[in-house]
DNA sequence: CGCTCATTTGACAGAAATCAAAAGCGGTGG
DNA sequence: CCACCGCTTTTGATTTCTGTCAAATGAGCG
């Protein structure tokens, strides 16, 4: 029913307002979603990591274009088919809903950031998301608590659409962490956090804010070759549904 | 199972990071859902209304505040009691489902809203949602077109953190679209939409991102008197599951 | 009628976007 | 191995938008 397909960077999966042909999940890469404005802007509504899920099942056509912010694997289902799969499987779709209720809550953390938090707020959450992301994905063992390296998996266009903000003034605010000694810049898309707690200050946010990011954020779905399976921030691989 | 509460306008429902003890809809009123920075500063993050669902079901903790913006009357139920009508009625949790997805493509054009318009655009599209809301709730018949009135429910101080700006931006802008003659202002919450297209153009919006506010918005919940339900801009009252 | 609170209007300051130029980086080919 | 080219990132100067502070006006209400 399903299949991989390898799209190169910049690459449109699913067109703004075209027609939700299709589901999926990522396998390795990143995706990016999109919104634009009449005359051009545009704001990056979300980025979908390895083993999420992307697409709009239920609806006939989508809301944002999906877009291959680096070269991604994925594995694609028809829409309708995998509407009939959830039919079928009520626990497939009740963890459908546990995502999508976690995507949900991520969602209005976020326009916290864009709605009230300045630039440099902004620059210092991504940082940290960036990092917690990491610690996740490292399983506790083989992540040593000296070597906090937050990691940018995007370009830094792309981190600016994300942000609501310009390269420059992340570029500005990056080198002003690092002259404060909050970060160390390895090269342009990793840094060393050498004080997280002050990271943690300098982005007004409170700690609770930063559990969200460890929430269920991945549905094992039906199809695709295994994929790393992150429930409550505990890292599982080659899980699989069928 | 469920009980039908008045709460005051102000008042918190469930706080920030709190026990998500109960989940519910809102019967009358308007509530808000915020988030807060260490240092005070607080965004809205959404707005319940009428028929509308609330809580955080599946999590032992709120992800924010739910407050009454207006005085509200809603109906509640324990949230665990909840789950486990939803674990005993696929078809219900399948109408949960529908409702958070949408809500998630809402709570991303947000997104949009908040991280690239700037702030007259921000009061146009508001402007708009608020005239759709409006005719969606008046049956085609009852809806005279030349009578364009949008009506914000909720305060001036609200508005403006729902929008991520400021009370005196806000009334700026208001009273420049009226000099321009694209609304007339009644009072400090109707204002008559003299030129739709023109609001339309001002907000920067495709005529297709406003479609995602006639979408399933409200999933009508097992419990509580009847509200009204509002199933793809169709409007139907007394409706009830059980 | 006067009180309080919300809204409006004005002046000003600060943050961040924009515009422009320089520097750095990586790949290619001689 | 090094020079060259194109692209990204950085740095600087300037402008614009919008938030902040403060005062005036208006609306609602006892």
């Amino acid at each position: 029913m399903s299949r991989t397909r390898v799209v190169d960077a910049g690459e449109t999966i699913l067109a703004e307002h075209g027609e939700a042909s299709v589901v999926g999940n990522v396998i390795a890469g990143v995706m990016r979603m999109t919104k634009t404005l009449l005359d051009g802007r545009q704001q990056i509504v979300g980025l979908v990591y390895p083993g999420e899920f992307f697409g709009r099942p239920y609806s006939e056509t989508t809301e944002f274009a999906y877009e291959a912010a680096t070269d991604v694997e994925i594995c694609v289902i028809d829409r309708r088919a995998f509407e009939s799969v959830l039919a079928r499987h009520p626990e497939l779709e009740h963890a459908l809903l546990l995502t999508t209720l976690s995507e949900l809550a991520f969602a209005r953390e976020r326009s916290l950031l864009l709605g009230c938090q300045n630039t440099l707020e902004r620059v210092a959450s991504y940082l940290l998301v960036m990092l917690e992301r990491r610690r996740q994905l490292l399983s506790g063992a083989a992540l040593e608590s000296h070597k906090l390296v937050a990691v940018s998996a995007i370009s830094r266009r792309d981190l600016a659409g994300y942000l609501g903000t310009t390269i420059e003034t992340i570029s500005r605010h990056v080198h002003y962490l690092s002259r404060r000694g909050v970060i160390r810049i390895i090269n342009a898309s990793h840094f060393e956090v050498l004080d997280r707690d002050e990271l943690l200050a300098l982005s007004g946010l409170a700690q609770d804010d930063l559990k969200l990011f460890g929430a269920v954020r991945v549905v094992a779905m039906p199809f695709g070759r295994p994929v790393l399976t992150i429930i409550n921030g505990a890292a599982r691989s080659e899980d699989r549904v069928f």
